[in-house]
DNA sequence: TGTCTATATTCACTTATAAGAATATATTAA
DNA sequence: TTAATATATTCTTATAAGTGAATATAGACA
């Protein structure tokens, strides 16, 4: 419980932070970059099957957000992850959707009294 | 660096999360549920000055995503934080954001060569 | 020079969503 | 029961934001 609220236009730019963070294709860039350390824009357009105005147009936000660093490299330019808080931000969410669904899972079958047994194990067990 | 990139769904979800914490309303209501512990709806429509319909949403919003619970009393509905990772994200995100700063801003003096010291001292110093 | 490739940007469109007004749903008290 | 209060919900509107198409920009190479 901390001791006073955080003025206001500090709690503005952390909603800024999550909103970036908010989005799916956006996240999903950032995970192949934890992954693979540094890609280029048309890898990542590879990947992820997207446009490549669309990938860009993310990378860039995410860039002047202090988020990501670019690193130009003759015609290609290669993106990677500069905020070192990600990883932490992202598994601390993860551990807590595993938990609220093993609490739910539990909560579950209390009320159905175990009907089937481990079958569907939940995606969120991906998270070591 | 992670090993393999996590699945769509939970990419998706934790993505969710973010969008949920990325409104700035939003996270002055959790900031000052983080500060009193726990509050009714009417005294946080006087806190942020909204009106209680939109606080309402905002709440019953948190509440259905896991962050918040709910506690009926009389007529009261109270709320506390039921996601004990929400204060510690929060200050991963103001920690990082002031380190943003600072960099920025030590670039801003190389660049200026020290005009006025110290005026205007940052929101983000109010992160302990 | 001109051409090819990678990336970024602009414009238009569509969808998502925050906010207000009005109303509904309890719950308490007289 | 009626009235009053606290909270939630529905409906509407306005704005934000993600996406695609087209275009611009910049560098490599012949």
């Amino acid at each position: 419980m901390s001791k006073q609220p955080l003025p206001k236009p500090l709690l503005d730019r952390v909603a800024q932070r999550f909103k970036v963070l908010g989005e799916p294709l956006r996240l999903e860039l950032l995970n192949q970059l934890m992954v693979h350390g540094e890609l280029n824009v048309m890898r990542l357009v590879e990947i992820t099957g997207q446009r490549q105005a669309n990938i860009s147009k993310h990378l860039t936000l995410m860039a002047r957000e202090g988020i990501l660093e670019r690193r130009k490299d003759g015609l290609n330019v290669y993106y990677r992850i500069a905020d070192p808080t990600i990883h932490g931000i992202c598994m601390l969410v993860c551990g807590r959707l595993k938990e609220e669904n093993t609490m739910s899972q539990s909560l579950f079958e209390e009320l159905e009294e175990e009907e089937q047994r481990d079958e569907n194990p939940s995606e969120l067990d991906m998270v070591q």
